[in-house]
Order: C-alpha cells, then structure tokens, then sequence
RNA sequence: GCGGGCGUGGCGGAAUCGGCAGACGCGUCGGACUUAGGAUCCGAUGUCCUCGGACGUAAGGGUUCAAGUCCCUUCGCCCGCACCA
C-alpha cells in the first residue's frame, strides 16, 4: 500500500483545482444560492491559526451546502488599505502599494494551500483602483443623499496614527489599532450620517434571529436609544437659556440645583466677574484636562463648584443653584444637567458631598419613604409627591404628564437621545481611497464628477508621522481646476476610513468587474444577502453596524432590494495557545504554514475544526494536531483495505452478518449526526467526532472477511462525508476507486430505517439508580416494558420486602421502579 | 454598577427535548507485532472501595420517579458597556 503523502497529493489537487478554478459560481435562477462568507483578512504579511480557523469553518460549509444542491458563491479578497503599509513606508522607505501587493500575494498563496474552495475570480482588493473607484462613487451617492457632511468639532485624535478615528475605533479611551491613548481635537472633519438610520439600525436587529444574541445585545447598547424631553432653565438676571435633556421629566419638581459640564460653553459668561473666578477658572480648566478614561470613569468623584448663579425651574419658578462639574458628558445631551438629587444616585453623592438641597418628589407606594432617612436615591417608579398639580399621579403616566405640559407652556419637547454618532470618515492618511471632494474659491465644496472617477493616490509624496496627511505634500494632487467653474481649486487631501470600504465589499463580490457601476442590481439580489458570515466579534459593533447602515442606504437608493447584508452570523472564538492569545510578544504563535509543511492543510484544517466548538475559544495543542494526523492515516490505510472487498452487486440487509448490519448501521448513523451537526448546529468538532466512530467501526473487518458492496457503500459514505473538512485526501481517495471529484458528488443520505435497531438495552432503576439491563425488541409500549421490568430476577431481588409505589416506564429507554 | 456567557476526569471536550455523566481525541498504563519502535494494531483508563457497592458535573439548597440540564442563593472566571442624566 502506498504512504499517505499530503505534500504531494495535496499540492496536484490543488494545481488542478485552482488551474482550473473548479468553484466558479455562476447565477443559476434553476438553483437555490447559499452565500457563504468570511471575513475578508487584512494582509498583513501571513495567515494566522485565527485565519486558518475562520475559512476552514467557512470552507466547510461551502462544500457542504454545494454537494447538498446549493449554488454556493463563496468568494475572498482583501482588506488592503491601513495604516501598517504606511508605516512601511515610514519605517523603512517601502512603497505602500508595493508592501500591499506582495503580502497579498503571500496570503493568496497560503490561502491556496490550504485548500479553501474559493472562487479566486471574485477576489476584491479594497486598494485596487477598480475597487476604490466604486467606494468613492459609493461617498458621492451618500453626499447626493445628504449623508455625508463635512463639519467642526472636537474630535478623537491617535497621536501615534497621526490621524482622527471614529467613535467606535476609540476602546477605552484609547486606539483600536495602535492602543495609544486618545485626545480630542478640533478639525474639520467629514462625516457619514449614520444617525439617520440609528432607528432602523435598532429596531432591524430584531430581524437578526440568526446573530448570536451577545452581538444584537452589543449593537443595542452602543446605539443606546433613550427616550425623554429636552427643557431650558432661564438664567437669573440674563437672556441666556440652559437646555437640559432627561429621561425622569417626572422628576422635575424635585431639582434642587443645575450641573454644567466644564465644556459647556455658557461656563465662561457665568463665572466672569464671579469673587472666586480664578479658582472656578482653574477649577474648569482643571476638569477640561482630565483624560476621557478618568472624566467619564464612573468611579471618578464628583466634584463641582458654584457658579454663584442661578437658574430658574419652568415648572415652579423655583431658584435653584449652577455648579460646574466634572460628572456631566458633554458629548451627550445638552452638556447641562438637572440635578434631582432624590432620585438620581450620581446626583444624591454630589448633593451629599455639597450639602445641597434634596426634595422627595417620586414616594414608594409600597413603604412610603423619609428623605431625611433615605440613605440613597430612590430610582424606581412610584406616586408623585410635592409635584404641585402633578401630585398623586402615578410616575410613569406622570413622565408624559409633565412633558405634555411642558409642550403646551413651550418650555419643552419630546426628545429622543442616541449613543451613537455620526461616523467620522476622514483619516489623514496616505494609504486610503481618497474622498473625492476639490474645493474650489468660488463654488465651495465640489464633488469630483463621476467620470472622472477614479481620484488616484497620487505617488509623488512624502511619508511622515504625525504631519498632515501626506496627500497635501503632493503638488500634483492637491493643484486642479474645478468642474463647475474651470478655475483653480484644490482637492480634499484626507483619505476614508477602510472600515468605508469593507462595508460593502461582499456586495462587490457578486458583481466583481463591473466598470460601469459597483454591482448589477439583479446580481447582487440573486446572491445576496450573505447566508452565512463568518469572523471574529471584534467586529460585533465596527464593521458589522456600518456594513448594516451601508446596506439600508443603499436600498434607500434602490441599488438593491433587501434590507440586512448578513443573515446569520458565526462569531468563532480565539485561538489560545498556554493559556494566551497567540501573539508575537508572548511567544506562542503557531504558523499555519508551519503545520501544513509538517502535516498537510488536511491535518491542519481538521484539528482546528476538531479542538472546539466553532464560538468557543481554542487552545492549541501540538499533541492533537499529531492525533488528527494519525487519524487521516488511519482513514488512508482503512479504505485501502476496504477497496480489496470491493465489488459492485447489490447486496440484501438480510444476507449481511451480525458484524456487518452493525456497520452498516453505525454508518446510517454517522451520516444522520454529520449531517445535522454541520447543517443545523455547527458543531464540526462532533461531526468529526462520529466520523472517527465509524472509522474505529470499520477497523472490525480489517483482518475479517466483508460484503464488498457494503464495503464500497461505506468507504463512499466516508469519504463524501468528510470531504467539506480535509478535500484534498478525500479527492485523492475518490479518484482511485470512483469517477470524477468527490466534491461534485451529493452528500451521502441515510434511511432512517436503517439507523433503528431491532433490539433495545432498556435501563432499570430502582429510585433512580442504575440497577441493571435488559434487552428487548424495540417499540414495546409502556405496560409491556413495565411488565417485562417487573418479572427481572434483579428487579425481585431489590424490590423484595418492599411497597412498589410507582413504575415509571419510558419506552425505549428505561423503566425506573420507585419502592418504599 | 449594568448586560451577556462560562464553570464537567490528568488535558481538549461530549451528553441536541429532564432519562445510563465522561462520546471522540490527547496523555498515561498494559498487550501484540518487531532486530528495534517515539510506527502500526488491540485493550484498559472519573474517584474511593471491605468488590456488595458508595461518591461524582464550582459550592449550598429546592422541584422531580429521575437534574450537568429546570428554579433559588453563593463563589470564581471570561467578554461587552459603563457618570448617557
């Protein structure tokens, strides 16, 4: 027999494979599509254990769901504008581009060699100019229907990136990327309105049932939907109003006191010419200094000071106190707070601290409260007190109550608050698609005409860290005359945020060379949306929401008809190797190339899809990628002794032998499990777990003669089964002993009548303890088992002398005998 | 603090609807083959045991004929959000 060789059967099945692009998809309107879908990698130079896991989940799949019958489009590309190219650049003088390219051409390679059943003739590339052209097209729509907007404002600035970032690339206080702290900033930015859509965004994750439920949960929180009014105080002595948002208006009787936010920019006005204006001075600039970590640390204490003026309530024209603090967000809201010390926790330990006035306005109908012996904020609903003609309504009617009144009196107004912003797109960066925007003297803001598309990085540049982006050292990018009036202008010299053009790249992937639009309508609706997307919940909110709000805008646009890009997502956990992350620093990194030389892509692959369930976190052991191995050559020698048996006449069940009708059984069985683990659970590691069963099953008739048809039936099974998770020995195997690509093939069925068994062991109990077993013909009903339990020498044994009080029989299974 | 998840042999993990806990693999031990074995094949392997059994799924309690699974309390770990008014 020959030696399973993985390096050099697998390398000929791939030749022929990618030679010939064997999967190709192509629209078929006779046929059900299943697009399967991985997270496009960034090229960063090589896969790692994390790549590997994410595409051979994917891969699985794929196969699976196309020897079921599907038309399976699964495709890859590249994530390849960022900052680590530019760094190259910077670092040691590489040209971006360059850097990009030969990585890419690196991770194709071993992407290849790992046998992934991709359609390379899909492949996007983010930085090729075919594909930004169609990003930039794609920011022109968006500003065409009002949705992006170039504006002021202070915001979050990477020193170490040279560059702004979104709120959702800030984690901690610090850069996503880079995880230097991050400051704010005042520029000029461009923005994407993602805000119009924040509504839709919260109330679509509903249609998700097939996210997992920490990701919608995530989604939820980070747009923070809140419902409330916005109301002003009048300032003593003055014009000035100070706008206030709340969620509690049924509060509002029970404001003792203002808080401004040190930002707040009546700050100034109020405290100039106060007594003590260089302490509050100092105070605010002090507060205005504090990092974001510590100033929206909820542990931070609160601290304040008295303006020395004061505001007026709507309501009851009640004086009370404004205090700057470092407490209120001025991001959110209004920057200004009413502080309700008796029923609002942060505002109780701020009033505590000051001594400030606290007013019971929301008592406990259950066990009416004391605010002198309350010893912290009453926050639940209850019956409005001391609420003048709101007293005695209940608190919840009383919140629309209030704001109803509010509304009338024109003081105030329903409003509805988000978490989430709008996207800020622009980077001062090199190597990003660039916003096609030329500001011209006369007419302003002009967008780049569409013919004129795309607007190419420019290569006469120089690279520098922390310079202004390196677009604006270029002379022949930034010089160039308008399109409306054909006088001199120049262009907008920040690039886009890549997570702009991973937001629509599996909508590319349907439609790849298109040159007159970014997709074909009916391409992209005969694919789309993704069955199933596969990668990493460190995108749960970045990558995963934008990608969301590109695709409603883009229905809103009616370049496609559907409303979600991803319908069902796998989220797969981390490769974790002595108790860490895999990472340079540690010195745990297990390259999968590494593996594949040593083992195969088919030993790689089934150990990682082996180890753990797909969203469970991995630990790598060296020892299982050995025991995988041994497996495939257990797999290997098996079916070559089973192809002696071979022959092709039918053969009768009853004809079989004892040994034989349990194979055959043990292998309607495995494909039953294989079948529903892969398709309805995604639980690989199982699936291949039952396989190894039936393997150790056919070891029985290793030496021992078997039913050559039956056998060529199994080793067909076996090898189709296992296809979708090691393709290359399986394509080897098939080709000795059948036709054509064992990946062209159907998956194998089972008959459910050839699973059951004639005979069942039925377990005996006595008050739910294993007592022993007896074995009967199956589908006995609950009086016979129960009879047939009762006559047992063992059951008359341990029931002697004692009451049988109940006989609990369930068929098929066990009979549990309850005595006293 | 709020939200989500997890806790099972020496290890990775099974147990899908409340019905035999520990499938499968790793490791370990034993056997066969062999000049040899770190190859291959076969077998054993939760703990304790007086060999009848007893105990056992983070800890404690509850429901049930029956609980890893359901309910309550506690502990520990992981992830996300966090002064959002």
């Amino acid at each position: 027999m020959e030696k399973y060789n993985p390096a050099s059967l697998e390398k000929k099945w791939q030749d022929k494979w990618f030679g010939e692009n064997s999967f190709r998809a192509t629209e078929d309107a006779g046929k059900d599509e299943f697009y399967c879908l991985e997270m496009l990698p960034y090229p960063s130079g090589s896969c790692h254990c994390g790549h590997l896991r994410n595409y051979a989940l994917g891969d699985v799949l794929a196969r699976f769901k196309s020897m079921n019958g599907f038309n399976v489009i699964h495709p890859m590309g590249f994530d390849a504008f960022g900052m680590p190219a530019e760094n190259a650049a910077i670092a040691h003088g590489a040209r971006p581009d360059q850097w990009t390219y030969s990585n890419i051409e690196n991770m194709e390679r071993q992407l290849k060699r790992m046998g992934l059943s991709y359609d390379w003739e899909r492949e996007a590339i983010t930085c090729n100019p075919d594909y930004y052209r169609w990003t930039q097209w794609l920011f022109e729509l968006f500003y065409k229907r009002g949705l992006a907007y170039k504006k002021e404002a202070a915001v979050n600035w990477c020193d170490s990136c040279g560059t702004v970032l979104a709120n959702e690339q800030v984690i901690d206080g610090k850069c996503w990327r880079c995880d230097h702290e991050v400051h704010k900033k005042n520029l000029a930015q461009w923005f994407l309105k993602i805000t119009d859509y924040a509504d839709e965004l919260l109330a679509d994750l509903d249609k998700l049932k097939g996210w997992p439920e920490r990701v919608r949960i995530m989604q939820e929180n980070w747009i923070g939907r809140s419902e409330g009014a916005e109301f002003s105080f009048a300032v003593e002595n003055s014009d000035d109003k100070i706008p206030v948002y709340t969620t509690r208006p049924d509060t509002i009787f029970g404001v003792t006191f203002v808080v401004l936010a040190a930002e707040h920019p009546l700050v100034e006005k109020l405290i100039s010419g106060q007594p003590n204006e260089v302490e509050l001075r100092s105070f605010v600039e002090t507060v205005k200094n504090m990092s974001d970590v510590e100033k929206t640390n909820a542990d931070t204490e609160k601290k304040g000071m008295f303006t020395g003026v004061y505001a007026v309530n709507p309501i009851n024209n009640k004086r009370v106190p404004i205090w700057v603090t470092n407490y209120v967000v001025y991001e959110y809201g209004t920057g200004a707070v009413m502080g309700v010390p008796a029923h609002d926790e942060r505002d109780w330990m701020f009033a505590t601290k000051y001594n400030l006035e606290k007013i019971l306005v929301v008592d406990n109908p259950k066990k009416p409260l004391d605010i002198n012996e309350m010893d912290n904020a009453y926050i639940e609903p209850g019956l409005m007190v001391n609420s003048g003609s709101f007293t005695g309504t209940d608190s919840v009617k009383g919140k629309r109550a209030v704001v109803d009144w509010l509304e009338k009196n024109n003081v105030g107004k329903r409003k509805v608050n988000y978490h989430l912003r709008d996207w800020l797109i622009s980077r001062q960066r090199y190597w990003g698609a660039p916003i096609p925007i030329i500001y011209c003297d006369k007419c302003g803001e002009v967008l780049v005409p569409e013919d004129q598309l795309p607007v190419l990085l420019p290569t006469d540049v120089e690279f520098k860290q922390g310079a202004l982006s390196p677009l604006s050292t270029s002379k022949s990018f930034n010089d160039c005359t308008c399109p409306k009036c054909g006088g001199h202008a120049h262009r907008e010299t920040d690039t886009m945020d890549t997570f702009i053009c991973s937001s629509w790249y599996y909508l590319r992937y349907t439609d790849p060379h298109n040159d007159h639009a970014p997709f074909d309508r009916d391409k992209v609706n005969y694919w789309s949306p993704v069955d199933q997307y596969i990668g990493g919940i460190e995108h749960a909110i970045l990558h995963l929401l934008y990608s969301r709000f590109f695709t409603k805008v883009l229905r809103d646009a009616e370049l496609l008809d559907f409303d979600e890009p991803f319908t069902n997502l796998l989220c797969q956990g981390m490769v974790i190797k002595d108790g860490a992350k895999m990472s340079k620093s540690k010195g745990n990194v297990v390259s999968p190339e590494e593996i594949i030389d040593k083992y195969g892509a088919d030993t790689a692959r089934l150990f990682i899809l082996f180890a753990a369930p797909p969203e469970r976190d991995l630990d790598w052991s060296d020892q299982g990628v050995e025991g995988s191995f041994r497996f495939l050559n257990r797999v290997w020698r098996i079916v070559n002794i089973f192809s002696e048996y071979f022959s092709d006449e039918a053969y009768s069940v009853e004809g079989l032998t004892v040994e034989e009708k349990n194979l055959r059984r043990v292998m309607h069985r495995t494909i039953k499990k294989v079948t529903e683990d892969i398709g309805e659970r995604f639980m690989f590691n199982t699936a291949i777990s039952s396989m190894m069963e039936l393997v150790n099953e056919m070891h029985v008739f290793q030496d021992k003669p078997l039913n050559g048809a039956l056998a060529r039936e199994v080793v067909s099974s076996l090898l189709r089964m296992l296809a979708p998770f090691v393709p290359h020995i399986t394509e080897e195997l098939w080709s000795k002993f059948f036709d054509g690509s064992v990946h062209k093939q159907s998956f194998p069925t089972f008959d459910e009548a050839a699973i059951v068994e004639d005979e069942v062991e039925i377990v005996l109990q006595i008050n739910g303890k294993v007592r022993g077993r007896m074995t009967l013909p199956r589908g006995l009903d609950r009086e016979a088992i129960e009879k047939l339990a009762l006559t047992q020498s063992r059951v008359k044994e341990l029931t002697s002398g004692k009451t049988i009080v109940k006989v609990i029989a369930v068929p098929d299974k066990l009979v549990n005998v309850v005595v006293k």
